[in-house]
DNA sequence: CTGAAAGCGCTAACAA
DNA sequence: TTGTTAGCGCTTTCAG
C-alpha cells in the first residue's frame, strides 16, 4: 500500500499529480476528461490514480462549477407507499438525467419541514420537490422560487405560489365520479370517510371554486359534496365523517357511524388507509359488503384485489406523478442553466398515455390488480409556473353494488 | 430589493461582509456561529444577511471540515414496502443526529449498484447503508471499507467482508419455527415457495453451516430444509418451487405446484410479495385456506390481516432494521472522527426490547396488526465488524391449521 | 474583538 | 501539450 501523506484523508489531485510526475492541471485534465492530455502523461497519471485509489472529490468541482447535480425531495413519508411509489419514480427520472436525490421526510411537521428546506438550500441542491405540508409552506417555499431554485411541487397544490410548478391528480373529478357510480347504482344515503370533513362548511360554500387547489383530502371532499348535489341530494353533516390518517382510527370512526346512522348504504374513503380501516371495520361489525353497505376507496393498493369483496376504488398514477414531477423539474433546472429564459404563459394539453379504457369495465384478477396507469395530464399555464393535472380513474370491482332492498 | 454582484448567484460571505462593513472573518463568525464576535458587528452582519437572504454554503463547509453530514442508502427499491420502512427507520435516526440522506436504488443491476457508490464516494458521504445485491458486491465495498468509510451492510450479509457491520435477520430460525408450525399441525407434504429455490443443491448440502450468511430468501430456505430434516421428512424438489420476485409469477408458480401435486397440504412463501401471490392464487383456484391448504408468509404487511383468512407470517422488524443500521453507523462515523480507535473482538448480547409474548398467540384484530415490534437483537464480533440479528417472531394467524383428514 | 491571509480540492484562464 | 496561477465560499490561524 503506497505511502499516503496528510493523516488518513484521502488523497487529493495534488498526491496524485506528484506520484505521477506531472502537474496538477495535467492530472486534474486527465481525471475530470475535460482539456487535453498526451497519452504519455495520461497514462501516468491513470496509473498513479489507480494507485493510490484516488476518487474525485466530487464538493470541491460543485463548489466551482456551482451546481451538485443532486435534486431534494421533501414528502411526509416514505413509509406510506404513495410516497413510497413516487418517490421511487423519481429517483428513476433524475438518475437517468445524472441526478442523485437527496431525501427528506417531515411527517407533516412544520418545523421538520423547515428545517428540511433550509438543508437542502445549504447543501445546494440543483432543484428541489416538495409535497408541501400544509399552505403554510409557501412563505418558505416562495423565497426560493424567487432565489431561482428550480422547485416543483407534488401532490399537494400551493395555489398562492402559482409561480411554481405543480403536479397533481384530478382529486375532485376522481371523487366526483366514484361517488357518482354510488348514486347510480342507487344509493342515497352515502356517507365519506375524510381527513378533511372538519374542513366541511368552508368547502361546501367554496364548493364551486376549483376543488383541485386545495389538499388532496379536501379535494376530494369537495368532489363528493359535487356530486352529491349533482345527483340533487343534500349533503347532510352526518353523512361526513371525520378521521385522522390512521387505520385503526378510522375503523373506529366507521364503527361509530354505523352504529349512529345504520341507514347508510354506502361510504366513499378519500384514502387508502381509511379504506383499510374501513375495510376493518365492516369485517368487524358483521355488515355484508356490498349487500349492506358499498365501499368505495381511493389509491389502488395490492391489497385492494386481495381482500373479498375486491375493494372499487379510484386509481391514481402514483408513480407517475413521481416522474412528471421529476422531469418538470429536470426541465426548469435545463432553463436556468441556459439563461433562465421563461415560458411565460404557456397553456396546453399535453397527452402522456393512449386511450384510457372505459372506465367501470369489470377487471378479472390480473387485469384489475394495481398496475403503471398510462395518465392523461392537462398543463396549465399559471403566470410563470405550469399545474399539470394527471388524471386517476375508477376501477370498478366488487364492493359496490346496488343498496339492499333493490330488486336487481 | 437590494443589489446583487456577480451575476444571480446566490450571496457569498463576502457580499454580506461588505453590505455589513466588516471583514469577511467577522461575517464568518456571527453566521457561522464560531468564534466571538460584538454584539455591535453581530447585528450588522445578521442584518445584511437578512438583507441578502443569505444562506451559507454547504459545500465550501464540507470541503473544509471534510464532512459533509450525510450519509448514503443504497437498496434495491424503496418502492418496496420492506424498504421503504427501513430506509424511513434510517431518515428518524440519521436526522435527530442532524444527517442527512442520500438515497440510491440498485433493482439488483450490479451496474446501477457500481455506479450509486462511486457517485455517493465522490459525494463524499460520512456513511453508507448499503443492501448489497449480491456476493459480487463485495469487492466495491471492501475498497470503501479499506479506505476507512464507515460502512453498514443492511438486510443481505456478505460474509466475505467480516470487517464490516451488517444488520439482518435471523431469518433460518424464523423460517426453521413457521414450517416447524406447521409440523406440529400435523403437516407431512409441506412446500416452499422461494426465489432461492434455484439454490436448492448447494444449500441443501451446506445446511449445517450458518443459513443467516446466505442473502434472506436463501436463509429461509435453508430453515426450511432445517425443520423438514428435523420432523425426520426428506425435502423432495418438487416441493421447493421457484418464483421470481413477482405477485404474478408466484401466483402461477402455486397455480402449477398444486395441479402438480394436489397433495400438498401446506405452504411456505419467503417473502411477502410472494405470499400475496400465493393469496391470489388460493383465490383462483377455489382451494379453501386452511382448511384443504395451509400458508404462512414472511413479512407483517397491513394487508395480511384484512384477507380472509387472515394470514400467519413471520413478522420481521423491518423499521428496526433500519433504525439499528442507522445508529450502527453513527457510531462507526462517531468513532472514526476521535481517532479510529476500533473496537476488536467485542462479543456481546443486546437486548433492545422487552420480554416477548409468547409466539402463537392467536391476536385480536388490533394486536395482530403490523407494528412495530420488539426485536431482540444478538450481536457477534467478527473481526473488526460486529453482525448484528434482529430477532422475527412467528404470528398465528387463521391461514395456518390442520391438515385435511385429520379428526381435529 | 477584528482583519489579513492561507488553504480545503478542484477547474479554468492564460502563458509558456 | 503542459504548467502556473487565481479562485469557487468558507473556516481558521495569526497578528493587530
Amino acid at each position: 500500500m503506497p505511502h499516503r501523506e496528510r493523516g488518513s484523508n484521502p488523497p487529493s489531485i495534488v498526491e496524485v499529480a506528484r506520484e505521477a510526475g506531472v502537474s496538477t492541471a495535467t492530472a486534474g485534465r486527465v481525471l475530470g476528461g475535460y482539456g487535453q492530455a498526451s497519452p504519455a502523461s495520461r497514462a501516468k497519471v491513470e496509473d498513479a490514480a489507480r494507485r493510490l485509489s484516488y476518487r474525485p472529490n466530487g464538493l470541491a468541482r460543485s463548489l466551482i462549477h456551482g451546481s451538485t447535480e443532486t435534486v431534494g425531495v421533501i414528502v411526509t413519508d416514505v413509509g406510506n407507499s404513495f410516497f413510497a411509489n413516487a418517490v421511487r419514480a423519481v429517483t428513476d427520472v433524475v438518475r437517468a438525467a445524472g441526478y442523485e436525490m437527496l431525501l427528506a421526510n417531515t411527517d407533516s411537521d412544520p418545523e421538520a419541514e423547515r428545517r428540511a428546506i433550509q438543508v437542502m438550500w445549504e447543501k445546494r441542491v440543483d432543484g428541489l420537490i416538495v409535497a408541501p405540508q400544509s399552505p403554510d409552506s409557501a412563505d418558505r417555499l416562495r423565497a426560493l422560487a424567487d432565489a431561482g431554485l428550480p422547485l416543483v411541487l407534488l401532490d399537494r397544490p400551493l395555489p398562492t405560489l402559482p409561480q411554481v410548478d405543480q403536479v397533481i391528480v384530478n382529486n375532485t373529478s376522481c371523487a366526483r365520479s366514484a361517488v357518482g357510480h354510488l348514486v347510480r347504482l342507487g344509493h342515497r344515503r352515502i356517507a365519506v370517510l375524510s381527513e378533511a370533513a372538519e374542513d366541511f362548511p368552508r368547502l361546501r360554500d367554496a364548493a364551486s371554486a376549483d376543488g383541485d387547489a386545495e389538499r388532496p383530502s379536501a379535494a376530494r371532499l369537495v368532489g363528493y359534496l359535487a356530486a352529491m348535489r349533482r345527483a340533487g341530494l343534500t349533503p347532510e353533516p352526518g353523512l361526513i365523517v371525520h378521521s385522522p390518517y390512521d387505520r385503526d382510527a378510522a375503523a373506529h370512526a366507521v364503527l361509530r357511524l354505523l352504529r349512529r346512522d345504520p341507514g347508510v348504504t354506502a361510504l366513499f374513503c378519500t384514502d387508502n388507509v381509511l379504506a383499510s380501516g374501513a375495510v376493518a371495520a365492516l369485517q368487524r361489525s358483521g355488515r355484508a359488503c356490498p349487500d349492506d353497505i358499498s365501499l368505495v376507496g381511493f389509491d389502488d393498493q395490492e391489497w385492494t384485489t386481495l381482500v373479498r369483496p375486491r375493494l372499487t376504488v379510484v386509481r391514481q398514477p402514483n408513480r407517475e406523478l413521481g416522474s412528471t414531477a421529476a422531469e418538470r423539474l429536470l426541465e426548469r433546472i435545463r432553463e436556468r442553466r441556459e439563461g433562465g429564459g421563461s415560458t411565460r404563459g404557456t397553456e396546453r394539453e399535453a397527452e402522456t398515455g393512449g386511450t384510457e379504457p372505459a372506465a367501470g369495465a369489470r377487471g378479472t384478477g390480473k387485469g384489475t390488480g394495481p398496475g403503471s396507469p398510462r395518465a392523461t395530464a392537462t398543463a396549465t399555464g399559471t403566470e410563470d409556473g405550469q399545474r399539470l393535472v394527471l388524471r386517476g380513474r375508477l376501477v370498478t370491482r366488487d364492493s359496490t353494488g346496488p343498496p339492499p332492498g333493490t330488486g336487481s
